[in-house]
RNA sequence: GCCCGGGUGGCGGAAUUGGCAGACGCGGGGGACUCAAAAUCCUCUGCCCUCACGGGCGUGCGGGUUCGAUUCCCGCCCCGGGCACCA
């Protein structure tokens, strides 16, 4: 390890680098093994008496770490910085931050002792060890190959883990208090699998493109790359302030070139490739061209000429190959946003039908854009899901998207031909009394009879003009016109109605369905609304009223039978599977698998995004860019904002599209040098986010994406059964179904593919809660800043006003955000971490106080103090043996501490370090706390207050930053009293409480209990008719 | 309407999942030290009755299982989130 940057006495008289010997100081230890107690990591940090390795303690060694890289606070006396106004104020009981601030300077600063925990020293000592890592590479961790290779073998035994966050977009606003909950989480985590003998990988990144930064630039005339970098280098600062033990060599911008470069390349791995449904999994096209070419029959709808493969010409051939695609073009209805000047995913348009972001109208058209076949993989996106450890709520949001069905396509005649409706309940197939087409039906025209054409025409222009926000609001009463015609029930002959009516919808099925009013609500209302006929086919219950609505339950089939086969008597189950058995005999339908989910529209009409590596040539037919094209550099313009209007008819146009140098390029694709037209649509935000988990692995490669060693070694399976992926990832609720349901398409494509060796890329994710914030309005409903709202008897008041008290999202439109690099000037960055760790489990929302940050910094106050001497600075330890109560109540404050780290219940840790402390401050009121105890304090505290740790255990006399030190352990022995205070009940009410030996069996148990004067008392002249004793738990009695 | 979460003091939350409800912290009350303050420390703080000793009631509501329920079962109520004419 490379020596720390220069460290300062807190006199300021002598320098000496961090850990070296004053003159008349005992050495500290210089060899590793030494210094941490056992050798990390497979040695435990033994705690409690007679371990081998003491500490050094020598009261002249006071070390404190000043930031080299600001050089100008190294002669800042105590004094001085008392002056400064930042100190003084947190440490008051009671104290509100504005009358701190008001009180700037405390009378007679002089008088303060030199080395107190104040907030000055706070960002001193944070900002000096924050330089130190950085200096260190502290948290540079080695991969098994490549570039970051250096330094492997020396970890490579130790287990590894990858601890995630979902990378922030880079907002202008910069953090409040609520960005960080997570990464501070994940810090902890990482911190203590590191000294629990952990390889951990954990950086963080930028998901730096889309349209905030576009609109923003647009507003201020920047380029939305120096916008981007402005705020990420904001951020950066914001975050290193936290102490996040990143390593930063591995950090991305999904806007770098040397990133989206292979943001690209994958792109042209899904368009190169095809899903085979037989082997189910993607191939690459070459291999499909090889089966055409041998004979396989293209997929249904990719051969228009229907001519043999042997007979098309080299266009031709694209285009049948081209339809097979992962990555493919199409005439969709498309959700079109003229507000954002784009079309979007399905994802980001929200319930009323108007743009997640912006709250525009988004209207349904269609048009040609670029799809991903995402419904290949539904089945397996949905099965895997088991694979998880995710939250239930996570996982059902992504079972609901996906949306799978099983149930039958079933084939009506008519006389406009075969009509093939999906219907979930092929059992109710007798009780089909009518049909439903979409307005959108391609046999609309052809099922309309003459006389009733006038009004099915009228009837489908007016769906067609209604968007799908009308079709929405006018609710639920359903409409619809008779065709004319009829079609033929295959199972009984009858002839039944066909109807068109908007609640049948295009998109979903076949775009048709068979009508089964007594068992479908929406089919009964529509019955009800037209006069229709009901046949009940499944026995209701007697309660159940036919007339008021379907009967959706399960029950027994009736009326259901024909010359070959009859479903009466059955169950839904069993008449499901023999009526489907019945018509795939038949040849009238088959049983089907449904989803809801659509492909993936993947085209947006903006500029800040990647380029797609696609050309079209003189066919229009879209191919690859090469390989060595790439990056596809975005070009630079001068006016890239999108055409936006608000006119639904208006027509996409991509700004790129008017760099007409750009647009036209000159290739040889094979077929000699050529003139090709660029693909001038730019990929969605969602794209970089698909894979940057994987890039964090190798950041450097040039050569792969990821060398697929590195990939294997941090994310590969870890078992036959496991999935593979990163070992936790925390992040928002927000993206159940948008992030991660593209990422793992896209990580199964690369798995299928051979890139890598995960199926999944998360194998666990938590989903961090969200603070909220108290907001306040005035009387005519405007927010006022939250930070100058006063308290006074219950009453809230602004400017001497009454203001109402509202909960919400923190944040610049509730006037209520509070900044991380405020809590750290009052504070420091060490409070701010534990009072956000403190708050509750990781993964509960929780109200943010900013006046109960301050029971934090007394916390670490007294932590401070157990240690250090406030006067003059040295250590206050001693060489004593702990006495038998510290030492059991450190052992268990361990167990309970490592628990709460293990589940990411931080605030249980925290909880029960402060009870370690109070015992402590409790036990040694004039110091003296073993240094034994005292270190294992800090150990205890240092995942979660990493900077105070650090400089506790410097002043303790450990030259090494104690990140890779191991937690401290705990015995079992330690854990339990000789004897225990149990409750003793009778009738299941505590009335007493013994105290017995920890190991007394039942009978000693009731023996005690009956000796107990309460006890006896209750029990004279009853009668006992239980006793239950339980050893180490309780007594009760069962009296008459 | 359907699907997921979740309801514990004034507030955030604990409770090894069937065994002392309320750890820890904030807020609030009282006190020590001090000329006074700051800092620090001590102490009380679920609700109700009682001068007190003590007693009663308490984990959204109502039932049930059990010697014993915050925990398990049944039925409701409320809050948060998601989906929503998906056949």
């Amino acid at each position: 390890m490379p020596s720390g940057p220069p460290v300062r006495r807190r006199d300021g008289t002598a320098a000496h680098p961090a850990g070296t010997a004053t003159p008349d100081a005992t050495p500290p230890p210089t060899t590793l093994s030494e210094a941490v107690c056992g050798g990390h990591p497979t040695g435990r940090h033994q705690i409690g008496p007679g371990r081998g390795c003491r500490g050094w303690s020598a009261p002249t060694q006071v070390l404190l770490l000043v930031s080299a890289a600001t050089p100008g606070t190294l002669n800042d006396s105590a004094a001085e910085r008392r002056h400064q106004g930042g100190s003084g104020f947190g440490g008051r009981r009671g104290d509100r931050y504005r009358e701190a601030m008001a009180e700037a300077t405390t009378p007679n600063a002089d008088d303060l002792p030199q080395h107190r925990y104040d907030a000055a020293l706070a960002q001193e000592i944070e900002s000096g060890w924050q330089a130190r890592w950085e200096a260190d590479g502290t948290f540079h961790t080695p991969n098994p190959v490549g570039d970051l290779s250096e330094g492997f073998e020396a970890v490579a035994d130790r287990p590894k883990q990858y601890v995630l966050d979902m990378f922030p977009y880079p907002s202008g606003a910069g953090l409040h208090v609520g960005h960080p909950l997570g990464y501070i989480g994940t810090d902890v985590f990482a911190r203590y699998l590191r000294m629990t003998g952990h390889n951990v990988v954990h950086t963080m990144g930028y998901d730096a493109f889309g349209l905030p930064a576009e609109q923003h630039a647009i507003a201020t005339n920047t380029h939305p790359r120096k916008r981007t970098e402005d705020n990420i280098a904001n951020m950066e600062r914001q975050l290193r302030r936290l102490g996040l033990g990143y390593d930063r060599r591995r950090s991305v911008s999904t806007t770098d070139e040397a990133f989206y470069r292979w943001t690209q390349w994958i792109f042209l791995q899904i368009f190169g490739s095809w899903y085979d449904t037989d082997l189910g999994r993607a191939r690459p096209v070459a291999e499909l061209e090889a089966e055409l070419e041998a004979g396989r029959i293209p997929a249904e709808g990719t051969n228009p000429t229907g001519k043999p493969w042997a007979e098309l010409d080299a266009s031709e051939r694209r285009h049948v190959v081209n339809g097979h695609r992962l990555a493919y073009l199409a005439e969709v209805p498309v959700n079109w946003c003229p507000g954002l000047g784009t079309v979007l995913a399905n994802e980001e348009v929200t319930a009323d039908g108007r743009s997640e972001r912006g709250n525009f109208p988004v209207y349904r058209r269609p048009m040609k854009q670029w799809m991903l076949r995402i419904t290949a993989y539904a089945d397996r996106l949905l099965e895997d899901l088991e694979l998880l450890d995710w939250t239930e709520a996570i996982k059902s949001q992504q079972r609901n998207w996906i949306g799978r069905s099983t149930g039958a396509d079933v084939t009506f005649s008519t006389d406009a031909g075969p009509l093939t409706v999906f219907t979930t309940r092929p059992d109710t197939l007798f009780g089909a009394t009518y049909m439903v087409v979409a307005p959108e039906h391609p046999l609309v025209g052809a099922l309309t009879t003459d006389d009733q054409r006038d009004a099915v025409q009228e009837y489908v222009s007016a769906a067609a003009r209604r968007s799908d926000v009308d079709r929405q609001t006018e609710g639920k009463e359903k409409t619809g016109v008779f065709t004319g015609s009829l079609a033929t029930n295959p199972v009984n002959g009858e002839s039944i109605p066909v109807y068109v009516a908007d609640y049948v919808l295009m998109g979903y099925g076949t775009g048709a369905i068979m009508a089964v009013p007594a068992h479908d609500q929406r089919d009964f209302e529509f019955a009800q609304a037209f006069d229709l006929r009901i046949v009940p086919v499944i026995a209701a219950p007697d309660e159940h009223d036919p007339l008021v609505q379907a009967w959706t339950g399960d029950g027994v089939a009736i009326n259901s039978a024909n010359d070959e086969v009859s479903l009466d008597g059955r169950s839904v189950a069993e008449a499901k599977a023999t009526i489907i058995e019945w018509l795939e005999g038949k040849g009238l339908g088959t049983g089907k698998v449904q989803y809801k989910l659509r492909d993936w529209l993947f085209s947006r009409q903006r500029y800040w995004g990647e380029p797609f590596p696609i050309v079209f040539g003189a066919d229009g037919e879209p191919q690859a860019l090469p390989e060595s094209e790439l990056p596809l550099v975005l070009p630079p313009m001068e006016d890239f904002s999108p055409k936006t209007s608000d006119d639904e008819d208006s027509e996409p146009e991509p700004p790129l599209g008017r760099i007409t140098e750009w647009t036209t390029v000159d290739l040889d694709l094979g077929d000699g040098v050529q003139s090709y037209r660029r693909e001038t649509n730019t990929m969605p935000n969602w794209a970089g986010s698909c894979w940057y988990e994987l890039r964090y692995l190798d950041p450097t490669n040039t050569e792969a994406l990821v060398d697929p060693e590195n990939e294997r070694y941090w994310m590969g399976p870890q078992s036959p059964d496991d999935c593979g992926g990163v070992d936790l990832y925390v992040g928002g609720v927000e993206h159940a179904v948008l992030h991660l349901l593209y990422a793992r398409f896209w990580h199964k494509v690369l798995f299928d593919l051979g890139h890598v060796s995960s199926k999944e890329p998360f194998r666990r994710l938590f989903n961090q809660g969200m603070i909220q914030a108290f907001a306040y309005t005035d009387d005519r409903g405007f927010y006022v800043p939250a930070d100058e709202v006063v308290e006074v008897d219950g009453a809230y008041l602004f400017e001497g006003q009454p203001v109402t008290r509202e909960y919400g999202k923190m944040g610049k439109s509730l006037k209520n955000a509070v900044a991380p690099d405020e809590m750290c000037e009052r504070y420091g960055a060490d409070t701010l971490r534990l009072y956000e760790m403190f708050g509750g489990p990781l993964d509960q929302g929780r109200p943010w106080d900013t006046t109960a940050v301050v029971g934090m910094y007394w916390l670490l106050q007294r932590v401070w103090r157990v240690i250090v001497d406030e006067g003059d600075g040295p250590p206050r330890v001693s060489d004593d043996h702990p006495d038998d109560d510290t030492t059991r109540l450190l052992h268990r404050t361990v167990a309970a501490v490592r628990d709460g780290m293990e589940t990411l219940r931080f605030n249980t840790s925290i909880a029960r370090i402060t009870e370690l402390t109070n015992h402590l401050t409790a036990t040694y009121p004039d110091g003296g706390v073993p240094q034994s105890v005292a270190e294992d304090l800090v150990l205890l505290l240092a995942p979660l207050a990493p900077h105070i740790a650090e400089e506790l255990w410097a002043r303790l006399g450990h030259e090494a930053s104690l990140t890779y030190q191991g937690y401290p352990t705990f015995e079992e022995d330690w854990l339990v009293d000789a004897s225990v205070e149990l409750p003793v009940s009778v009738n299941g009410k505590v009335r007493s409480r013994i105290v017995v030996a920890a190991d007394a069996d039942a009978d000693a148990l009731e023996a005690a209990a009956r000796a107990d004067d309460k006890v006896a008392a209750l029990l004279d002249g009853a009668t006992v008719r239980k006793v239950i004793a339980v050893p180490g738990k309780m007594v009760n009695f069962v009296v008459a």
